[in-house]
DNA sequence: TATTAGATAATAACTATTGTCATTCATGAA
DNA sequence: TTCATGAATGACAATAGTTATTATCTAATA
């Protein structure tokens, strides 16, 4: 097997997690890769190291690297499609621990603005944005429980 | 069957969809749910009226909504779980047709500040703006197209 | 009337993701 | 260096969300 590079194992180390060769392939697969890769990228990325790997191992390592915060999400999912009916300009306060969403009015917020024109040709038709956070139940819920 | 109020018959004119009556059972459970429902939620109220209504008809028509404008998605979902490794404050450029993602330095954007202090106990951990339209690409496609 | 298009309902298929569990492995202590 | 222990892995099943297919019905059209 070929030694593990010391910053990995470190890594690893600082976030209390065994510093396999599996999660070692799987994180040099997303740091290859570009843009915002899936699981299925970083899958078929993998199983050129280590064609044995699993799609589980995939997933349960990449779940790991985001609960630690080595990776984010791009856009967070709810579980499923959600629907929003309010037509007034808002934004969202979502919580990454329950997954609730709230409204929060734009009138909140300082707008979003953009300091150069129009970035690289692309059209703008909306500006979502999502304040990610633990909302009060949660974190009383937390603060009970500790 | 009962009559159909004229603002929805008004409605689907509008927008170029037959005003069925399944359709407006279907708007009429979204308007009265609170909050962001899902395909379920909407599913489930619209059976108190129509029980024999099916769960695809459901979704058939939150895509037709979705499509016209009628409704919004709250986070736009990518199709599959979206990792990012990119570790600078950077917002994204998402495609709504293509659903393609592209960096957008925070340094070209005013950043998301709130007017008030920490809404409703919410402790908010990061804001994730994503720019919603029609990239490049796509644009020409169409433009090529029509 | 004959043809067509649109809507619905039932269901199959597909994709993404998670759970179970037996086996193997990494790690820190002795 | 062992060794005990818990964590991680891989095979596989299961689930959830979503989309596609199809037959059927109805309404509009020629
Ligand atoms: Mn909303
Ligand atoms: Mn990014
Ligand atoms: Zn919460
Ligand atoms: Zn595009």
């Amino acid at each position: 097997m070929k030694a593990a590079p010391a910053e990995f194992r470190a890594l690893c180390h600082r976030h209390r997690l065994a510093a396999t060769h599996q999660r070692q392939v799987i994180y040099e697969a997303v740091m290859s890769l570009p843009g915002h890769p899936s699981p299925e990228d970083i899958y078929e990325k993998a199983r050129k190291s280590i064609p044995s790997i699993s799609l589980a191992t995939v997933y349960k390592n990449i779940r790991a690297f985001l609960d630690k915060g080595l990776l984010q999400e791009v856009s967070l999912h709810h579980g499923s499609l959600r629907v929003d009916a309010n037509h007034d300009p808002h934004h969202h306060l979502v919580c990454t621990r329950c997954r609730s969403i709230m409204d929060l009015d734009e009138a909140e917020m300082v707008p979003p603005r953009f300091r150069q024109k129009l970035p690289r040709g692309f059209k703008v038709l909306r500006i979502s944005v999502d304040v990610l956070g633990i909302c009060a139940e949660c974190a009383s819920k937390k603060a009970r429980r500790a």
